[in-house]
DNA sequence: CTGTTAGCGCTTTCAG
DNA sequence: CTGAAAGCGCTAACAG
């Protein structure tokens, strides 16, 4: 009932007749402290209207209960199952998640890892792999738990869940390779990532592919043009890879309106096997990664070094695989 | 340097010879320290390798630099553009956002709640209206700002920014109306403000019309099962409102799988003018609301009341704008 | 422009 | 099981 200024955990513990210490060991640690205490404690809480501070306590016990997601971009649905089970994982056990958007921009990422650090937050994932220059910076020094996904290498930062995108390209490349199909057109974003898979692909396919390159994040619109583009650089184009799903729903549209037949004359391949893939028509061959147990993994390895224990896998490659539907069905 | 245990700005303000505040205004206000000052301490800190600690800041002047967003689901496509615009607007001003997922769900919402109060967040955006206990709680009491988002009411919690969902429901029926269609029906996911538009829908309309619900959040998968549900409740079915873009582009991929031509048998209408809306074939008329907008508003209010200003238009309505593309060019 | 003095609200020692 | 003391690292007040 009393509102005013601040109610403490010390108006609390005198409103129920104890000392400070034993009202906050009550509410944090019920198992030390007798029922009855717990009780008239519980029914000050209510009485004052008290509310804890989760800062004052972090202070003191060094653990702010907060972890840090970086994402190049908030509003690339390719990262959403990773967040989501990041959420979910971290919520469950009492941590709060704080979003970073790097923006593809490395100096930004410094930034808000700065940021972070100064913040306490009690461990940091992030999307991609981290700079050198922030693996040797004040990171290590801070000795918090960090998780690069997506990406895979074998000296991370810390630790790291994900895939290889060299791989990737190169097994899609083997693919069309399997298929017969020899004028390919490459269709992708400029992100880091996206450009290993190019060149896994150009690798492994063994010699330089009409590539259509559109700025990060992609969208299905740009997906539209990079197939007019790769149509210019090669009329013939019978098998497109594309760097994401949307560029992919770009691709199978821009075919449709041109009246190409998919997969007959024009073979389409994605990336992310997003919710999208299995529902269009004709459904999307894509290449599947699994974001949701990315993240989950990666909170997992932070939670678990927050609970002070060793991590000993501290690379996990959960692979990928090619998902074949009608769009590449020829 | 010096790695070890924690080095704080004590001793930051040792190395350079100056007093803890003098050190400390020296980051935090140089206009009020002498530059020479300034420079010093600067050597120290990065001779020290000093890392701030913000929460002991925020412990004693009250300010956690900290604001909280709580939606639904993370992995919503539809509070994207939203979630971007509120990370770049509190970004740009210093702010740093926890991410909260309520999963449709009153009770975790006020658990979320609680738990950002303790947290001693600067300001709450919520995706929807919060419930009438949340108002009365403990929100109220700690006066920070709240803004309640992406929907309309005339006694909000604090600031609310968004648009009416029963009347873009009506508009869209009335847009039916004009085109001359009866024989219509709506899928719709079963969450609260698309209901809500069914409701306005319905109103406007004049009758009860067929509806296929699907769980909300709704998908592209979810759409194309929506069709065939609502073809079984209406064999001659002429125009389909949907309560997303993904649930529409569901329809418009089930009814080229059926046979069934878009827009000259079956018109179709979605809701948020997703990127994809303009991409598809054809393309989809949709009903446009400024998530962005909503986001960039809602951080500038929030923003204006932690820096003192009072916010006098607390409650802004965005409003929507029906977009006509092909898919019900009839 | 710089310094001294007090804490912010809580939890960690160390004792009973 | 409970308590007293001692800060966590920083900044708001006030003084010089």
């Amino acid at each position: 009932m009393t509102a005013s200024k601040s109610v403490t955990l010390h108006d609390v513990a005198r409103e129920a007749g104890v000392s400070l210490i034993t009202a906050s060991r009550a509410l944090s640690r019920p198992d030390v402290v007798s029922a009855q205490t717990i009780e008239r404690v519980r029914q000050a809480v209510a009485a004052t209207g008290y509310v804890p501070n989760l800062l004052a306590g972090g202070l003191k016990s060094k653990r702010s209960m907060t972890v840090a997601a970086l994402v190049p971009v908030v509003s690339v649905p390719q990262f959403l199952p990773t967040l989501q089970a990041l959420t979910e994982e971290f919520d469950g056990a009492g941590y709060q998640m704080i979003l970073g958007q790097t923006g593809y921009d490395r100096a930004r990422e410094d930034a808000l890892l700065s940021t972070m650090v100064n913040r306490r937050v009690d461990g940091i994932v992030v999307a991609g792999l981290l700079s050198r220059d922030a693996a040797m910076g004040q990171l290590r020094r801070l000795d918090i738990p960090i998780v690069e996904t997506w990406d895979l290498t074998d000296r991370p930062v810390d630790m790291v869940v994900g895939f290889s995108h060299v791989k990737v390209g190169s097994a899609v490349a083997g693919y069309f390779l399997s298929k017969g199909w020899h004028r390919v057109g490459i269709a992708t974003a400029d992100d880091e990532r996206a450009m290993q898979r190019h060149a896994g692909f150009v690798s492994t396919f063994g010699r330089a592919v009409p590539t259509a390159t559109v700025p990060a994040p992609s969208t299905v619109a740009s997906g539209r043009l990079a197939l007019s583009r790769l149509l210019e650089l090669e009329p013939q184009l019978e098998a497109v890879s594309c760097s994401s799903d949307g560029l992919a729903q770009g691709v199978l549209i821009e075919a449709r309106a041109r009246g190409i037949a998919v997969p007959r004359q024009l073979a389409v391949c994605g990336f992310g096997d997003a919710d999208i893939a299995a529902a269009t028509e004709p459904a999307l061959t894509t290449v599947r990664v699994d974001g949701a147990t990315i993240g989950r993994k990666a909170a997992q390895m932070v939670l678990a070094r927050c609970r002070g224990e060793a991590v000993h896998e501290r690379i996990i490659d959960l692979g990928f695989s090619i998902v074949e539907r009608a769009s590449t069905a020829r």
